[in-house]
DNA sequence: TAAAAATACTCCATAGGTATTTTAT
DNA sequence: ATAAAATACCTATGGAGTATTTTTA
């Protein structure tokens, strides 16, 4: 399981389309598509019903969705706050640099 | 930044030890090694403190272990919950089957 | 028939391993 | 002298792309 797949998820949830998804994300659409085959390998379940151009969350989908959102949420937030405050104590000069 | 580097960085934050990590998640010893190097690249600062043989978290490392072991631990109970649901769902016969 | 997902394939980056070197106790 | 992390190097996997085919509204 990974953090990109994670991410392309919530993002073809909330597009219900794998070719906005792709868009939003900068990322071809098959790449799109390999990501979330590759989750759905993962967790044994198939997240999406797509049937031609109708696209929706299965049930195993809806039920990963918000765990999802939750950890692409606090990673982004753990990122933030690192990178901020490795920022600030750099300039104080005590901050243990990179390299 | 990926879940492998978190949980590799959980891993030595618990074990203060690059080696003994490396060991509990079956990983090459220099793959830890490169796996917190990856994060510590991402992130923009050294996580841990690593002279000769002591191994430390810097503040940036302790500001980041509860995010990290928070990720890590939804991570697992999305996928716990997740298969156990889809698992459950099969027996009925109405659930999305793989393939 | 047109829009969207799936597939086939190619390429390249990198994750992981083994072997070795460096470092600090 | 030794235990542990860093480094050098190699390989294979798979992530991402382009181009094409399949599918269904």
């Amino acid at each position: 399981m990974h953090l990109q797949q994670l991410r392309a998820f919530c993002e073809v949830a909330n597009e219900l389309s794998f070719t906005r998804a792709a868009k939003n994300l900068y990322y071809a659409q098959s790449s799109v598509t390999a990501q979330i085959h590759g989750l759905e390998e993962v967790i044994g379940a198939r997240l999406f019903d797509r049937s031609g151009r109708q696209v929706a969350l299965t049930p195993a989908g809806l039920l990963l969705l918000p765990y999802a959102q939750h950890i692409v949420e606090v990673t982004e937030e753990a990122r933030r706050s690192v990178q901020e405050a490795s920022r600030a104590s750099e300039s104080v000069g005590s901050g243990a640099r990179l390299k």
